[in-house]
DNA sequence: GAAAGAACTTACTCGGAGTAAGTTACTCGG
DNA sequence: CCGAGTAACTTACTCCGAGTAAGTTCTTTC
């Protein structure tokens, strides 16, 4: 009765009514490119597999089957966009000239990948996997990770600039790099929340600018 | 049978086995409790009512009756702390003599209280209501309360220390609120993952020392 | 010592994560 | 062309946690 004409399946499903089986690769995909929108738009505890099942028009048990759990799925959102962002910021970094200069141009990378990608940064963040206890899911260690790297990263930066007769003071650093993290990552919620945030240039600026010389030139007339 | 001393109930409990009725205020008293320790253990999304109550020695009605929801209970716990952090936080900052003391006076207040109340800061921050989308749950609207006030904090604070006369840009205050709150929320969640971490103390100098005169210090041999 | 009301419970509904076991479509050797 | 084998997929559950309806004690008060 429903016979429909078997269409070729080795592509996108023809103007057809019903989608045909696809090989796994291709359905593994597809799975994915619906739940990164869809944990984008409701975060992680908004969506329930039933959701994306239905969005991709397929039945829940497959998805546990490719994926494991909603963690293990919500995982591989995060592994692509991982990746991304911290190749974007770690190249705007090392082709910068100067330590001063690397600042600016890692802040911007940041700020305009954010822009550029909104439902991935709510997929890094959203749910806060910010402050979660140990006790927290995979998908917290993960965004952990994340973090860790971008930490890493800073830390190096400020290491490779200390003076050749300064002692390290590890402390200091982990300090430096912590706060700066988590500066930038407050920023960044910030401005998905504000109708019309300053440009990732003004933002990255002044941010620089105050790590760089501190807040007195806020109290200097001159900028 | 199970007929046991009646016991005085105007107090705790005495040695018997059975808890009897307690009226209200001293039930609501004692789940909060509970609530908050467990919250602060294993986190909003790792409690359930159904342990809360049987910790309290009560059954999950009772909660509800009480506090309407898993929400309502969260947020009970809240504004207790949210009270004393807050209120401890301003008056260092007030009782202090200038406004780099009082950076100082309050990054030492705000490290010092969440040392001494480890459980408290899990409830304020823990299950990530960090970065939660606006979809998240009236638990995270309140956490995100919390964080406004201090934000306002520091940007009454960075206001009233610009000379008279610069023009206040708005964003460019904006922005520097909101790196310091982030900085400090992140110190937070390390020093409370790091098995020895630095004192308060160390903590908020150098924070204030790089917020004050940036990153340079760092990259002199003197300190 | 009963009426009234506060304190409290049993026994559910409902939704979402995860699973067991089966069914259908494609493919490949004969 | 045709069955066997297997990959793709589904129906129909279980289980657990939030939230609720409808009572059942205890305790106070006249």
């Amino acid at each position: 009765m429903t016979s429909t004409t078997p269409s070729t399946q080795t592509d996108e499903p023809a103007g057809g009514v019903v989608k045909r089986r696809r090989d796994r690769a291709a359905r593994e995909r597809e799975i994915l490119e619906a739940a990164e929108r869809i944990f984008g738009e409701r975060g992680y505890q908004g969506t329930s597999m039933d959701d994306v099942a239905a969005q991709v028009g397929v039945s829940k048990p497959l998805i546990y089957q490719y994926y494991g759990s909603k963690d293990g799925l919500f995982l591989a959102c995060l592994a692509r966009l991982r990746t991304q962002l911290l190749d974007t910021v770690s190249d705007a970094v090392l082709a910068a000239p100067d330590a001063e200069d690397a600042l600016y141009a890692g802040f911007v990378a940041w700020f305009e990948f954010l822009d550029d990608h909104p439902q991935a940064w709510s997929v890094l963040i959203d749910e806060g996997m910010l402050g979660m206890s140990p006790a927290a899911g995979p998908a917290a260690q993960a965004t952990d990770e994340v973090r860790a790297a971008f930490i890493d990263l800073i830390a190096t930066m400020v290491r490779m600039n200390l003076p050749p007769g300064r002692t390290p003071d590890e402390d200091e650093i982990q300090i430096v790099a912590q706060s700066i993290s988590g500066a930038t990552e407050r920023l960044a919620i910030w401005r998905s929340r504000t109708p019309t945030p300053p440009s990732p240039q003004k933002v990255a600026r002044t941010l620089q600018t105050l790590l760089w010389q501190g807040l007195n030139p806020l109290r200097t007339p001159t900028t």
